[in-house]
DNA sequence: ACGAGTTTCGGTACTCAGTCCATAATGAGT
DNA sequence: ACTCATTATGGACTGAGTACCGAAACTCGT
């Protein structure tokens, strides 16, 4: 989406900043539910369809943060090196990820969460974010236990190490000013998960012993 | 939602099987998102309003059976021995959940994936029930862990815990007709997370030792 | 039988997210 | 000047979900 100029066209005028501003300012004023996508743009001095060029939903304005962290986890995965054990490797990549996150990064629904009462609607879309983060991990443990994709301990591992990731980042989310770093809270809460698979997906695939 | 007639009142028509019945048709006739609730009503012979009486949203349709299982957690849950250790507790309680589950109870939307086409809305919408199953399982892991409801550690553990039935259900249901038994997909899938969490959740609670 | 209370049914009307399409505006390259 | 690609914008449409109202259908007490 939005295919940052690739010489020629019509310039984009400063529309996506200034709409995040004002859905940030409404969400604040009325809350999340009650702002419609015709006052995000009005006050942005915007036409409507302008919007849907900048955000494919509404709720993408819940996630402006994360979804540039997540963005970024091709490229986190790639970087993980080739010598670790596929629990070892999976423990890493998502360390590393929480690591590139801003520290400043909160989703402004989580704090600002009575304001703005967007929890039903935050959750449903977060869910989705995190089950396209699990399906790139599995093909990427899947790769690195020399499993196939579709394989169910793979998808099983990849599945509650998100879970637990997001459980992490929440929790570190909500802990107020007084947070300590991203990584350590997600480090706490995917250990374990890491650490159960730990024995079956570094055994290596499946040899019929 | 639907109070079963607490004695009075206007009897219920058969509406509800009804509306099931006439949605699996259109769903397999044109897909899930091509039907809409109109068409569903107009097939059942039922008026728009009645649809919205039995179900409170179109994806509630995809969930029949699932639902049926879930709202049986809290007695699952309460019926789990007292006297397990809390990782043996939720590995017992995730389990006893499979076992209930009818053998053919697939969701019509995973069994007939290509034809009715909901992936998009059939993991939305699943995901927010079973968000619904973790928050219980929290409070559940929370007592008998002699943990605050809030702990992060329940949190994360619950989480993950959850995320690994899903996967290991959903393995299951897309294994085909040659699927075994739904509870040793589910065990697969958890052990490893209840391992991996039992030397820290059944440590007790938080003794600064 | 009759009225009172309760529940379901059904219609109309509305809000709002998201989609489609057609048309301008604005620039770069030739 | 002309083409091409990209963004902006306006109008019209679909369809889910909500709110409201009045009518139907049944129970119970009298």
């Amino acid at each position: 989406m939005t295919k940052s100029s690739g010489r020629g066209g019509r310039p984009r005028a400063s529309s996506r900043r200034t709409l995040e501003d004002a859905a940030g300012e409404l969400f604040l004023e009325q809350g999340y539910a009650r702002t419609t996508i015709d006052q995000i743009a009005q006050r942005a001095g915007v036409g409507r369809n302008t919007f849907f060029n900048y955000f494919a939903t509404k709720s993408d304005l819940l996630w402006l943060d994360v979804d540039d962290t997540l963005r970024a986890l091709p490229e986190v995965l790639a970087a993980v090196p080739a010598g670790l054990a596929p629990s070892a490797a999976l423990r890493e990549a998502l360390l590393e990820l929480a690591a590139r996150h801003p520290h400043r990064g909160i989703p402004l629904a989580l704090s600002q969460r009575e304001t703005i009462g967007a929890e039903a609607e935050f959750r449903a879309s977060g869910l989705e974010r995190f089950l396209g983060v699990a399906a790139e991990l599995g093909e990427f443990l899947a790769a690195r236990s020399g499993r196939s994709p579709g394989d169910r301990l793979v998808h099983a591992a990849s599945s509650a190490a998100v879970a637990a990731l997001v459980s992490g980042a929440a929790g570190w989310a909500l802990a107020g000013v007084e947070r300590g770093a991203l990584v350590e809270a997600v480090r706490e809460a995917v250990d374990p998960v890491c650490l159960g698979y730990a024995p079956l997906l570094d055994a290596g695939p499946a040899v019929t012993r």
